[in-house]
DNA sequence: GGGTCGGATTGACATATTGTCAACGCTGGC
DNA sequence: GCCAGCGTTGACAATATGTCAATCCGACCC
């Protein structure tokens, strides 16, 4: 990302008018890629559907794969905006599982393709300098981490695992059967208790 | 892909330098998508890099999508290649499991890219027209799924969970662990051990 | 209100990329 | 050797990307 400062930081000095552009074309950026695709949307494209000049594109974001990297950060922050409730409740670990599950899976059927993308190895579009940051994705996984950690710590899970690792694999787990139970339209029913049977016997303490 | 016929099918007449031609492209294609990713590789780079004439890529491809589709498409064949053996064999569920989950880890510790790319959701990418064809990846939670339900029928495996869902599901996981693992330098043996323990757990008959 | 200042916006334009096609090259058959 | 015909080529037209000098806008001050 190109943009100077945080939204409000670059001064009262038009700072508003900025960042109004810059949400504008963030949003037509969400539209177009998930209408059309990385590959057929064009910056002018966006600024055109974002009704701003076609330069102000570029005042805030340096290409195309940029404004995909902000388009991918925004995703991943309202998963983890619709998760974080659920994953750090007070319930008994089973219930936080299912009540998370069942949370991302309602966020993934509205914007499919808004999670793909925030899922997604951004590195396929742009390997970026060497050893990246870290991903907006990590972000998620530490904190399902934490949680897990909570379950370990209270003699609920079994602590032979690797929580930040079964953390990523369950957000692979979950961006994975969203997208087959899309497909082959099975009952939100069926996904949540699949996912969820499977999942609380693997953590399980014994 | 815009290929006339599969390879051999056009004649001889000049078939095998025009396989050949492909062959080179899709081979340099491979080798700038992971190394400079998706945004940085031109059609241009591409056939230079496979020492072909340019307008000799628009004759194998029809633009940047349908070699990356390509691309992903043979990757997902190579993936399938090195876990079918482990995933049919005549070992009891659980060890096939382990096998599995070991020769997928070790594919992918060499060829992380090409798998990321194998499993990528490519509508991202490239939504294609409506209602899309499967994906490759499709074709490889196929045949995880039928190895779930051989050691259903075998009473080895529980039998409540829908074994398409689960497949999908493994696969995510699988995915997502080995990236984390590259990332965070884990040793191949604890990862086996997290994702096996996880996964025999979860899918062991009570 | 009116003036001034400074960041934000704009779109025309220079640069760069993509995709086409008429001409040419190879190879196998005769 | 010559022809037929697919495959290849690179120059070039069409498109897309990114820059920047000119302009706009609104906050602040008098």
């Amino acid at each position: 990302m190109v943009d100077v400062a945080d939204d409000q930081a670059s001064g009262a000095r038009g700072g508003r008018r900025r960042s109004e552009s810059r949400r504008r074309l963030l949003a037509a950026a969400r539209r177009l890629f998930v209408e059309r695709g990385y590959h057929a949307t064009r910056p002018q494209d966006i600024a055109r559907e974002a009704e701003v000049g076609n330069g102000t594109f570029y005042l805030h974001f340096a290409d195309k794969r940029d404004i995909f990297l902000a388009f991918a950060e925004e995703a991943c922050a309202e998963i983890e905006a619709a998760i974080i409730g659920p994953l750090t409740g007070p319930e008994p670990w089973d219930q936080r599982i299912l009540n998370t599950i069942k949370a991302a899976l309602a966020f993934e059927a509205n914007e499919r393709k808004v999670i793909a993308a925030a899922l997604m190895d951004i590195s396929i579009i742009d390997p970026g300098d060497e050893e990246p940051t870290v991903r907006p994705r990590d972000r998620l996984a530490k904190l399902t981490a934490a949680s897990l950690q909570e379950g370990i710590d209270k003699g609920e899970i079994r602590a032979d695992l690797n929580t930040e690792l079964i953390a990523h694999s369950l957000l692979g787990m979950v961006e994975q059967a969203a997208y087959h139970a899309e497909r082959s339209n099975l009952s939100p029913e069926e996904v949540l208790a699949t996912l969820v049977g499977f999942v609380t016997a693997g953590l399980a303490r014994r």
